[in-house]
DNA sequence: ATAATTTTTTAGGTTTGTCTAAATTAATTT
DNA sequence: AAATTAATTTAGACAAACCTAAAAAATTAT
């Protein structure tokens, strides 16, 4: 098992993020991406190369390699697992544990991070709704469900709203939910179906069958 | 606040040990503890001196000033922390929790800390019995004594071990003899200066001095 | 298809943290 | 007190990871 520096752990994990939404990835793009210079990632491309990480060409853009994509998968792991712990263990919110993770990810000690799986309970997604690798690089794929069969307090990302009339756009509107809107259930009222929301951290709202039927909601993350 | 690299980290934390052995700290023996040269010391710590972290006049050794102690303390809260969590949480044995502390330890979120040590009950030592600095770098005193030298007939705790390898491990774990262990010298034999001791109320068993001198016993009744 | 523009790479420099080898200062012996 | 030895510092080099500015290649617009 080779170690690798933190540096070399960004190039790799932004390089996996960029490649899921377009394939092949560019030189300005990562620059972009890690708010560095393109001079510095061509340096960097070079010596990934090297250690057989990314494809690449000169001027022909570059992609991970299968081991190149199993570290970066490791890097997620770990990342997500101490997102995971952030915020069901310690108590942060979820918009907090983003930088934190971004620390604790370089990390490497494979005993640490499986003890750590284990004792969280082998998580299948982060609090921001990202499915989190197991051991051998697995992830469980992510499924949308109606806001009325959402589990409770579990955050859910808005990725779907049906039968858009004008009346029903107005209503959302007005209850400042979208697309991509994060939110957890925080109370399901059987009588009428009925469900009570909080979105983001603000006080909790109350929804009506009838428009919840409307939300479909998954784990996605709007945020990066 | 400031922030320092793991490197800076590293020797502060070095000078802050080799301190309360000695005093003032030399070049060599810190050299010899960081595993590095001569040369690179003074380098760090003309470094050191520019942040007004250790006092330094060449040929004349260096000690913390009041501000890099409370770093060190810092570092020093942040390792003992991990260590306790590694085996009270994640059930890691005593000997391996060190290592990986040593890079978790350079993760310097306050916020992460805080929540982390009220987490796990505001422990006040780790796994090897040393105390861990609280918030305000305060830690409790341990009146501990090597296992040679405590009374006859008084209840102990075991502590401390010092030396950990995995054939000593091995030995105590054979001994029935862990941490937080309870137990009383009810002998010593000055011939070999062996040591009988009673394990809760269990039948007696002898110690050699080799490994009576590698445990260290309080008056405390919990594991911390 | 040629010119203009954008993208990428190269060349060379900077900082951090390390090193070796030589010079300097301090400590110890005789 | 002079000479030897040990400890420390300086000088200069190197690798990693970044940068700027200039050159080269690819793309696009005319």
């Amino acid at each position: 098992m080779v170690n690798f520096s933190a540096s070399e752990e960004n190039y790799i994990k932004a390089i996996y993020h960029l490649q899921n939404e377009d394939g092949n990835v560019t030189t300005n793009e990562l620059a972009a991406r890690l708010n560095s210079k393109p001079a510095s990632i061509t340096d960097m491309m070079k010596k990934l190369k090297t250690r057989k990480l990314v494809h690449y060409q000169p001027y022909q853009g570059f992609r991970l390699t299968a081991e190149g994509k199993k570290i970066a998968l490791g890097i997620i792991r770990r990342h997500r697992l101490w997102e995971f712990f952030l915020a069901e263990k310690l108590k942060f919110n979820w918009d907090e544990v983003h930088e934190v993770a971004e620390h604790m990810e370089h990390v490497s000690s494979k005993k640490l991070i499986d003890k750590l799986d284990e004792f969280l309970g082998f998580p299948k997604f982060d609090p921001h709704g990202d499915p989190i690798p197991d051991v051998n690089g697995k992830m469980e794929i992510n499924k949308q469900l109606n806001l009325s069969d959402w589990p409770l307090n579990k955050q859910a990302t808005v990725c779907r709203v049906i039968n858009q009339t004008p009346e029903l756009l107005d209503l959302l509107h007005h209850k400042k939910i979208s697309l991509g809107t994060r939110l957890e259930v925080t109370k399901k009222f059987d009588y009428d179906e009925s469900v009570e929301i909080k979105i983001n951290k603000q006080a909790p709202i109350t929804i009506s069958r009838q428009l919840a039927k409307t939300i479909f909601v998954n784990h996605g993350s709007a945020v990066a």
